[in-house]
RNA sequence: GCAGGGGUAGCCAAGCCCGGUCAACGGCGCAAGGCUUAGGACCUUGUCCAGAAGUGGUUCCGCGGUUCGAAUCCGCGCCCCUGCACCA
């Protein structure tokens, strides 16, 4: 009987809906469990690797609906930023790939045309995720809570968020510097290059400029990023055939490339132009170095490039390769020389000076590199590697020397900023921001990195907020375990976070100053509140009108009364006490699960503005970090294809087997592949289970037999090992034993001549009650097979019952399954056809002495009092076999796990147990079976096989 | 730069926090047997090496250490990877 799994999937999912088991209402008195997981960003479709976390939670959910729990699980879309616009804009152009993303997703002409708004792009996307997505998937989510970002009730709760943070002084304001085009204002750099058309993988780079005065008064100004090495100056570098300008910069004159000054004016306040300046016209030249006031010579370079910093370089040749082996060319470059007037003294008085004693070189690390890798030209390419090698050991191991002043003897990692510290102090110097490689705006012009004077930040540097966070934080449920020590480091690590920003984005405006857009991670803090909320706008009882700071003061904060309360916002009261009530009943938030990049941004925010604002009883109680499924070849990404889509994927699979694929497939903290042949192994795997499931349902009824305790009993662990996996989220266990170990307990208990069908009908059903969490679906149809009333998915899974009794039943099937591998084994060893079989149990003597052996328990059993205590009662072949079992019992008892223990104090009579599965093992090995005590007389034992008999390993002779 | 993760048998991947149940879960692949007209599917068994008796040997990146005992703990080394820096 195939499976129809499109039809399966829609035949239950109408009917959850229908019944509305999904949606949930608060219900005082019952416990409750909130989960949700981040809310995707609205950028276009997603794609397979997305479902994994949502799966995932899904399972999780499901699994606390039936033990108990009333279960709040919605979802929603975060709209804000400017993926939508984006998006809206490539339509607009009829940009081909995305319309060919949109028409082979079966988008419509007339939705296209749609799109090039990007309100309509964000609703278009939300039917996408919720009815493509999520639906589709049989999600457990209360669809009544839906919710985005950019719905006018969202922006309320985010204007009234920014009001508190800024109640608590946790919203400051100081200058920032981002990179922006002069047209459209500030950009995000990216590698997915959603703002720019060119240059996602560029940084923003810190330099110093450091002052050289001139002569005439004006300054040289170069940019560096390594300030602390001043003290080996030997000369400056400027470059000849590049035109720089004379800058007024407050009282200063300062010499810099063009394009530098056009830099330094949208960082600096008043930089004015006033004059060319001809680079020749420096060239042997003397000016004052900062700091050590050593006068240098000016020599030139061709390497200064105008676009990179300031145009205009200081020269290191003890630590910077490019530095010495200019010098070095200079220094046979007659026509240089002569052209410039740079005599040979001033070359000699620019040679290098030791300042950093770096380990595994001498005391001129550029000059031993360049050596050694036989570089000898500027033109030579391995001059970068050169140079990072000497940069990346000397800052991170170096030492200043002796010749650096105060700071002789620091770590160059400190000199660096307490040198820069003293020169801006002294006016030597100044902070200027560069990017490391050109970067364009969408609309084609150059970015640069400005300045923003007013910029407002969310203060998470906050000592207070800080502490209370990190404390928080180590009572939380973080997984995995790693990411719950981590987050301390993350906390520790905030600083302040820029929250709003210029430019044309979607989302909330900034209650403060209207021209700001609260940014993107700072209105997605507190949103598990909102779906609390949604409930109410969705259905019209609460309009976003009525959502002032009263309001959400009234039912978050529980302050004013409901009477004045409803007055001023026009809700009636009973809604404002039902909007608070429900409110306390779900918050606090039990788990937060999201994808790893969340690890540094999202989930430390989500934390602190909760502990910034809300009473510590609704502070979330958990985190879940889930890792990617990845394309064979790297990363799944939207911009680089390769993305399958999720809609033909389930077509493609069938829904259940992608879930039981992310669940099983590894652990969720780790990467995974995607692999077609995976998910295709899986799918099989669902319809032998089905098809295994449909011939337990309608197998004949047998008499009872022996076997049937012990599949009652294996149920029974199982479902107590279930438990305990779901209660810590380990959903990749649970899938491990209910899909996998756990049709084995079923085949086993067949081929042991297992035939009761009442025994089986239970075992299934609490089987499919098993699988109900992470292959809905299937569950369901097995649940309806076995002729079950209503939904698998919201019956109750019963509690384990594990008795003495069900472990000693498991005890006896162990014994047996132990004891045909040790025949396998043999019969493998000795090639031997079995034509009769001999298994002798150990005598009671050795059960009791491991008995008594095991009752010694941890302080460790002893040889001479086992012997002592058994000597009188024993046989006399007996007497000769009890010390050697001794001494092996105790070092056996003496090594055991606390679990071992256990499992060998299930005392079982060996002989009855092997005497009634003789029958079954005379089928098994196709010969005949008899079955002895060791020590009885009547015993066949030509080999005398039968002292090697222990307790849970009886004697085996084959002939 | 800041903060982290990892290297396990042919492949994927558990185990590592809490050392002994570990030759190391499970899956895939491969092999043998069963079932079947045949093939596929399915079921059972096996899959580091040796072995005519249930055993022994050698393994969990490398080296060293702690321990009666280490894949698991500690140190050093080599190699690989991730997240973040107003994309979200």
């Amino acid at each position: 009987m195939a499976l129809d799994f499109a039809r399966m999937e829609a035949k239950w999912q109408d009917a959850w809906y229908e019944a509305r088991i999904n949606e949930s209402d608060p219900e005082p008195g019952r416990a409750k469990f909130f989960m949700i997981f981040a809310y995707p960003g609205v950028t276009g479709y997603l794609h397979v690797g997305h479902m994994r976390g949502y799966t995932v939670s899904d399972a999780i959910v499901r699994y606390k609906l039936m033990t108990g729990h009333n279960v709040l699980f919605p979802v929603g879309t975060h709209a804000t930023g400017n993926g939508a616009i984006s998006f809206a804009r490539r339509v607009e152009r009829r940009d081909p790939a995305t319309v060919d993303l949109l028409t082979s997703n079966g988008c419509s002409e007339e939705t296209l045309s749609r799109l090039t708004d990007p309100v309509e792009v964000v609703r278009f996307f939300n039917d996408v995720y919720l009815n493509d997505y999520w639906k589709r998937f049989g999600f457990m989510s209360d669809w009544r809570r839906f919710t985005s970002t950019i719905n006018p009730d969202y922006n309320r709760f985010i204007e009234w968020q920014m009001t508190k943070l800024k109640a608590q002084d946790l919203l400051i304001q100081k200058p920032y510097f981002a990179p922006a085009c002069v047209e459209h204002g500030p950009v995000a750099i990216d590698a997915s290059e959603t703002d720019i058309l060119k240059g996602g993988s560029a940084e923003v780079l810190e330099y110093t400029l450091l002052k050289f005065d001139l002569e005439d008064g004006r300054k040289l100004v170069a940019a560096t990023l390594r300030p602390e090495t001043v003290f080996g100056l030997t000369n400056f570098w400027v470059n000849p055939e590049v035109e720089y300008v004379d800058a007024k910069v407050g009282d200063e004159t300062w010499v810099v490339s063009r394009p530098a000054a056009e830099k330094l004016a949208l960082q600096m306040d008043a930089v004015e132009v006033v004059s060319s300046a001809d680079g020749a016209a420096l060239m042997g030249r003397r000016c004052r170095a900062p700091f050590t006031g050593k006068m240098i010579t000016i020599f030139p370079s061709v390497l200064c490039d105008p676009e990179v910093g300031t145009g205009l370089v200081m020269s290191v040749p003890s630590d910077a390769p490019v530095d010495w082996i200019g010098l070095v060319e200079l220094r046979v470059d007659e026509g240089a020389k002569e052209r410039y007037g740079i005599t040979e003294e001033m070359i000699d008085a620019a040679s290098p000076v030791p300042i950093i004693e770096t380990p595994g070189y001498g005391p001129l690390p550029a000059v031993e590199v360049t050596e050694r890798m036989g570089i000898k030209s500027l033109d030579d390419p391995r001059l970068e590697e050169a140079t990072k090698e000497v940069y990346k050991t000397g800052f991170h191991k170096g030492v200043m020397n002796s010749s650096c002043g105060e700071f002789a003897g620091w770590a160059v990692e400190q000199a660096k900023d307490a040198v820069r510290e003293q020169m801006i102090e002294a006016g030597a110097a100044a902070i200027f921001y560069d990017l490391s490689e050109e970067v364009l705006c969408r609309c084609g012009s150059k970015v640069f990195v400005k300045k923003i004077p007013d910029q407002w930040f969310i203060d998470y540097a906050n000592p207070r907020l800080k502490e209370q966070s990190k404390d928080h934080a180590r009572t939380m449920r973080i997984l995995p375990r790693e990411y719950h020590d981590n987050i301390q480091n993350v906390l520790e690590w905030y600083r302040e976070r820029a929250c709003v920003r210029l430019g044309n984005w979607l989302g909330t405006r900034f209650p403060f100053d209207r021209r700001w857009i609260v940014e993107a991670i700072a209105d997605s803090t507190l949103y598990p509140i909102h779906y609390v909320l949604a409930k109410y706008v969705n259905d019209g009882s609460v309009s976003a009108d009525g959502m002032t700071e009263e309001f959400f003061d009234c039912v978050l904060l529980g302050e004013g009364d409901f009477d004045s309360v409803a007055e001023m916002t026009g809700i009636d009261v009973g809604t404002l006490e039902a909007v608070r009530a429900e409110f306390e009943y779900w918050y606090p938030l039990d788990i937060n699960l999201g994808g790893k990049e969340h690890m540094t941004v999202h989930f430390p925010v989500f934390l602190m503005n909760h502990v910034g604002l809300l009473r510590p009883e609704h502070w979330p109680r958990g985190i879940i970090v889930n890792w990617y499924i990845t394309a064979t070849g790297g990363k799944i990404s939207k911009s680089k294809g390769g993305a399958q889509p999720i809609p033909d994927a389930a077509e493609r699979f069938g829904v259940d087997a992608m879930r039981l694929f992310y669940a099983h497939i590894a652990s969720l903290y780790v990467d995974v592949a995607w692999e077609d042949e995976k998910v295709e192994s899986y799918r099989d795997r669902i319809e032998r289970i089905w098809s295994f499931a449909n011939d337990l349902v309608e197998m004949d009824d047998g008499p009872p037999a022996d076997i049937d305790a012990w599949l009652r009993a294996r149920m029974q662990s199982r479902l107590a090992q279930a438990h305990k996996h779901m209660e810590q989220f380990d959903v990749r266990s649970y899938a491990n034993d209910v899909y996998f170990e756990m049709s084995h307990d079923f085949r086993w208990y067949l081929r042991r001549g297992g035939a009761s069908k009442e025994c089986v009908r239970d075992a299934l059903r609490v089987w499919t009650q098993l699988m109900a969490p992470v292959t809905p679906h299937l569950a369901e149809e097995i649940w309806e097979a076995l002729g079950m009333p209503r939904f698998v998915s919201d019956s109750q899974l019963p509690k384990a019952e594990v008795s003495d009794n069900a472990e000693l039943e498991e005890a006896k099937e162990r014994l047996l399954a132990a004891l045909m591998t040790d025949i396998s084994e043999i019969l493998k060893v000795t090639s031997i056809e079995p034509s009769r079989m001999v298994l002798m149990t150990a005598p009671k003597w050795k059960a009791d002495m491991l008995g008594s052996a095991l009752r010694e328990g941890e302080s460790g059993a002893d040889v001479g009092k086992l012997i002592r205590e058994a000597m009188p009662n024993l046989s006399p072949e007996a007497r000769k076999e009890a010390p050697a079992f001794a001494k092996a019992v105790a070092s056996d008892v003496n090594r055991m796990s606390h679990e071992e223990r256990r499992r060998a104090s299930a005392r079982i009579d060996e002989l009855e147990v092997l005497s009634a599965a003789a029958c079954f093992l005379k089928e098994q090995f196709g010969c005949d079976v008899t079955v002895f005590s060791a020590d009885d007389p009547k015993r066949t034992d030509p080999k005398g096989r039968a002292k090697q008999a222990r307790p849970g390993r009886p004697a085996v002779y084959i002939e």
